[in-house]
DNA sequence: CGCGGCATCGGGTGAACACCTGATATTGAA
DNA sequence: TTCAATATCAGGTGTTCACCCGATGCCGCG
């Protein structure tokens, strides 16, 4: 089976490695390789990959932020993402935006191997130390996908005006996303907004840069 | 010459890669890989290897601790810690401290592999991002107890105008002292100054309500 | 004494925000 | 089919912010 693949992680270190433990699949084919969230949409929308290998802390967008805008330019790509480290908040955020694969780095080169296979095959795969970290979460959050990602565009500094831009919507949409946050949040003031999604699990401050 | 290391990494994909990647290093033998902390002391205690590559974020003792505790045990040992994300705070802390070696993930697999060598030569290297991460904190934690009882007003929810009030002072001054904790840090809007001082240590979400 | 750092405060501006009102279209579940 | 949730977008308002310019007074250090 033909897999093209576009890899994005910031950590050039580990992005050799992946295309080294990736050459040892059969037919597949790394049509790129790229360090931030904004190439990796670029990238995922150019080559349309059957999958996508997407690292979660990457300067420009994280690892969700990617997939939920690049899937609206790439329907048929399936994503998996990796992490070193990650609030079970976040990873229960992935899973239910429909990320099909979501794995700690944690994991050999062997199940790395593994869980693209599984995610090219069209199977849902969560790797077992983020399935125990699923486990023992409870909270659930309830922001959807457009109020996370204005959410994600806000804690990267950007005002309604160029997350609109961002996100190709207009920015009395931007706005409105943004109120309905802020009254699910119990904010009333950027900061606090800021500082209640921290608190929330919803933002990550190392993952935004 | 010959170089007897020890690697302590718990992402099992980045520790197998780097056995990999120094396997080209000549007269290079890697004693043991240990996944957390506390085998770290103990293998470095047990081997007193020439080198030890510490992974910075490990359960049961991060790299700094790492370091701490090992060198009193193998002072020869000279100690290269790598990291995927960390506080400038963390950084500056490590460099003071003594270790021998700091680099983000985010180096080539020959950047790293030089790393291991200079540090084996005795040298003690800073990473190139490490380096400018540490540069363009040098100044950023240097807040007045005003600008930082300010940060804490508005990290709170205040507005200018009632931190002024809960300060004794005029919004003109909360205002000069908002812009000038912006600049130290780098921030051009609220959202930013909050997620950068808290990665930089100045706040804590937890603490803030 | 002179100077820099800090705290304080004033004038001002245009951009941005927080929230009010309203609307249409799509989707999925009952 | 109806309805709720979601996404999108518009009109609007007064407040707030981010930054520009300027200033005085106090303190400690060389």
């Amino acid at each position: 089976m033909q897999t093209r693949v576009v890899i994005a992680e910031d950590h050039l270190f580990v992005s050799q490695g992946l295309v080294s433990a990736l050459s040892s699949i059969e037919g597949l084919t790394v049509l790129q390789t790229v360090a931030n969230g904004i190439e990796a949409i670029s990238a995922i929308r150019k080559h349309r990959p059957d999958v996508a290998i997407l690292d979660y802390n990457m300067p420009g967008a994280n690892g969700l932020e990617v997939f939920l805008e690049a899937r609206r330019w790439a329907p048929e790509t399936r994503f998996l993402v990796l992490t070193g480290s990650m609030q079970a908040e976040m990873l229960a955020q992935m899973v239910e935006a429909g990320v099909h694969g979501v794995m700690l780095k944690d994991g050999s080169e062997a199940e790395i191997i593994n869980a693209v296979r599984q995610v090219r095959a069209g199977r849902t795969m969560i790797g077992a130390s983020a399935q125990r970290m699923l486990d023992s979460a409870s909270g659930t959050t309830d922001l959807t996908d457009r109020e996370l990602a204005v959410l994600q565009a806000i804690a990267r500094g950007h005002s309604n005006i160029s997350a609109a831009a961002l996100l190709g919507i207009s920015p009395k949409t931007v706005d409105t996303h943004r109120t309905s946050v802020m009254r699910k949040l119990g904010a009333h003031s950027t900061a606090s907004l800021l500082l209640t999604a921290v608190r929330a699990g919803l933002l990550d401050p190392d993952s935004l840069r």
